[in-house]
DNA sequence: CTTATGTATCCGGATGTCTTGATATATAGG
DNA sequence: CCTATATATCAAGACATCCGGATACATAAG
């Protein structure tokens, strides 16, 4: 896969995630200092690429409205019906985006969403599309 | 062009513009009424890829910081320094999804941002981007 | 070790989206 | 009408991203 893509860097370990850099202690702040308007605009842009997909925007929803705030895999596979390795894609890619943190418990995997401000984020972009829903939704015929 | 795709409709006037449903007057909420989460969650997506340009980024964020809250097409090329097709072909997407509403004198056409909630998305976004920088620039990697 | 279940990854193949240069349209002026 | 400037649109190519099926990996149990 390779959805929001254009940047380079190395692969961390997949499996075991991100330090997870917050978890409520001191700490961040100095994170991407030096960068041009232009790489911030890059960057601000693919991070709203990894909430542009349907299914991503699905499994999120699914994860905030999940009555423990987690699903398990089976369960997101279910609910969206669609296939196993699609769901997985996609909470691959939201968990390496740091947007979704996993809990490993036997041969199951458990998401929830990482940061309550994604939450907000989907919310007031939802609120937005909203108002626009009909403009948005014929965009393609611009070109 | 065709940015946010797979929707239907036909095309309205393009230079006319949208009727801007809001400015304030009493109307809305019955939008989008009967939607299944499926659609809904197609939109939802369709409309964070809005978000998901460099360029379109790099538009609305020298909209709103622009003095006058407004600027001029050549403004725009000048700035973002990109041929004058490409940014007149991000400002187009920008108006046909309601995101930026134009305003015409002379020659000239001032783009602005329409809704104030636009810019509180992108700070928001922007603000948790950036607690996960790193992991979005790398994301790629995943597939 | 072998089997069964749950999850992640790889591999084409099909679209979607961005980009640029050329061209069309609109407005102002001579 | 003809010219010049400002924007918008078109067309074709280059990538990026998504998809589904097959397969690899991980964990648990016999």
């Amino acid at each position: 896969m390779s959805h929001v893509s254009t940047a380079s860097a190395a692969a961390p370990d997949p499996a075991a995630a991100r330090p997870t850099p917050a978890g409520g202690g001191p700490d961040r702040s100095e994170r991407a200092a030096g960068m041009s308007l232009e790489e911030l605009a890059d960057l601000q842009a693919r991070f709203f690429r990894t909430l542009g997909d349907p299914t991503r925007i699905r499994i999120l929803r699914l994860l905030s409205e999940a009555p423990a705030g987690e699903c398990g895999v089976g369960e997101l596979v279910a609910a969206i019906n669609a296939p196993q390795s699609r769901v997985s894609t996609h909470l691959g890619c939201l968990r390496w985006c740091g947007l979704v943190r996993t809990r490993r418990e036997g041969k199951q995997v458990f998401y929830r969403v990482a940061d309550p401000r994604v939450d907000e984020l989907l919310a007031l972009g939802n609120v937005v599309m909203r108002d626009h829903a009909a403009e948005v939704a014929s965009c393609d015929v611009i070109g």
